[in-house]
DNA sequence: TGACTTGTTTAAATCGCTTGAATTTATTCT
DNA sequence: AGAATAAATTCAAGCGATTTAAACAAGTCA
């Protein structure tokens, strides 16, 4: 039905129909200030009549720019529906869609991996760049685009000990803002959860527990278990384990919204009030977090400017306007319900 | 720093490494068994030790297909942090990626449709078909595609009266499958809370309602509201507005979950308890609605699955092996605890 | 050996557009 | 008016592939 779509108009055609040649219509159509306006006029006045709509890929062709970017997230399972992702895929849509740019969108299965289809976008000239979110400890593919110095943008992660352009939140910033909230509320005995399968999420482990020390707090009141996911099911697991080997815990500290909503859930289940007989606090801020019950204390990440952002620096960076980014976006407190004084 | 990229490797430097032309490569490359096994194993040699990588803009000048696809999504608020979006295009990447094909994604905003990006997408040859997501009654420029013939499918939504392609979950199904449920339970007066401004938002409207009235229900015993939004605030605004007319409800149908997640936050504000004081029910299942407190009573309508199947119709019929496309899939429900006898 | 296949390889056109150099046309100056 | 200059337009060469028809080499047959 479709394989013989119309062929579309051309400047040739536009050219013929206006009695100059190819090169006039693309010089006008390109904005040269050069043509006499009565052609110019005339060029338009016709591309507007035929609907001319410019073959981008023989734009592309000459140009050796796509005017694409390429948005890859990894192969979580059904990744895009963790709205973590989404809104920083908003965010870069925004910015990228501001400036002329489109958006490819690409998951990195094994297949992605295994066949350099990381490179392969970048150098089958489908984008002119890449945009990567949220890697894991794993991901060790990604430092093959230093050697290559192909146009790269880790979002929301960073890979430490590497000269990779990022852009993230800075959870070292996000584990002190928790740590120092629940010992506000006089939690002594906190349980962390947090997915060990990042370099973000070591961070925030690592921060979240010196900044404990540092303020007095016992190791062994901080008990903490590590996960490879970031669901809520993870969340639910892991405040089980904890709670079982730990029960006097007053709070859990998740390390993202949805596995505190998971602990919420477990706990609840187990008859505990929240907060009166422990505190939840998450991270992200996602918008469901709004309407749990009790509405869950976290932090806001703004994740929709960090994709924003990332996007920006990426194209100042093919612009040539910069040469690197490193750079961290501040999160800050949301006060819900979920938090509250230490019971005792 | 990156705008003087490498040059990519052509076929035409493959050729001269091999000592053939340029034709004899790309034969080769493609395929073809016309060319001698030595030379074409010379040839695959040198491919791989250059580390070629086919020009996709000049591939698809040629053949005029780009093999990408156009994903549209409406332009809500933040959309992508919506997993009911996140779903279906999970499952269209999944049909694109094993067909070879890339995926770009879109917002309908107000300059896309303005300047009828939607068309223009196609015919600068951008993507070679278009998926526009849930489309809203008010999205008539939708029709254009019927005059331009142009190969667009419709997902998980459908345009009444017009012979666009489509494929969605069957929302007068899933009306009909809520309707009984609550009826079952003993449900005699059903407060219903729908967005108003799609099709299958009237449609599931109109069929729950003539449902409930099948099996005796009065209308006076089915007030509903309606709202242009879908989200966690619409619920919880369209149940209090709700409540406070008709305290006597004993049931809350909300049309998705988000908003069933709302209306539950709002119930449990005001210190009812669900399901024992009233009943809450949702629709699409998303990943939250199983860690609700209580779970969601829902309807699984795998969007994951009319994302997949959507793309795979497109493809069908952008290879002429299909002509057109209106297909339903059927929901079925999942039984939380957010639903259970009426009262009294 | 010459004519005819068969099997391989390549020249050349094409896809639609951009762009620097060359050419044509219009304008200015003496 | 004719030369010199400026303005407007067009030529023609790509961009990197695909593909058809033609060229070439080798093998077959009478």
């Amino acid at each position: 039905m479709f394989q013989k779509r119309a062929k579309a108009v051309t400047i040739k055609e536009i050219a013929s129909h206006c009695d100059v040649s190819p090169s006039t219509v693309s010089l006008v159509l390109n904005g040269s200030e050069k043509i006499k306006k009565s052609t110019r006029d005339k060029v338009i006045e016709a591309a507007a009549l035929l609907d001319y709509q410019p073959n981008e890929m023989a734009r592309s062709l000459v140009s050796s720019r796509s005017r694409c970017l390429s948005v890859t997230v990894p192969a979580l399972n059904h990744v895009f529906s963790d709205v973590y992702f989404g809104e920083i895929i908003s965010g870069i849509y925004q910015e990228a869609q501001e400036a002329g740019y489109k958006i490819l969108l690409d998951i990195a299965q094994e297949s992605f991996i295994a066949e350099k289809e990381y490179l392969n976008i970048l150098r089958n000239r489908r984008a002119d760049g890449m945009l990567y979110i949220a890697s894991t400890v794993e991901d060790r593919f990604l430092l093959e685009f230093e050697e290559h110095d192909d146009p790269l943008m880790l979002v929301n992660h960073y890979f430490p000990g590497s000269s990779l352009n990022y852009l993230s939140v800075d959870y070292k910033q996000a584990a002190r803002l928790c740590a120092e909230h629940l010992m506000e509320q006089g939690h002594r005995h906190i349980g962390l959860i947090v997915g060990t399968n990042t370099f973000t999420g070591l961070d925030f482990r690592d921060t979240f527990l010196a900044v404990c020390e540092e303020n007095g707090l016992p190791k062994t009141a901080l008990p903490w278990t590590g996960c490879t996911g970031w669901d809520e099911q993870d969340g639910y697991t892991a405040t089980r384990k904890l709670m079982s080997r730990y029960p006097d815990l007053t709070a859990i500290m998740a390390a993202n919204d949805r596995m505190a909503i998971g602990a919420m859930r477990y706990l609840i289940h187990k008859g505990l009030q929240v907060p009166r007989d422990i505190s939840v606090m998450g991270v992200d801020n996602i918008p469901s977090a709004k309407f749990t019950t009790p509405g869950l204390t976290t932090l806001k990440m703004n994740l929709f400017e960090v994709g924003r952002q990332s996007c920006k620096r990426l194209l100042e960076l093919l612009n040539g306007q910069r040469s690197e980014c490193h750079e961290l976006l501040e999160p800050h407190v949301i006060l819900r319900e979920s938090t509250g004084p230490a019971r005792g």
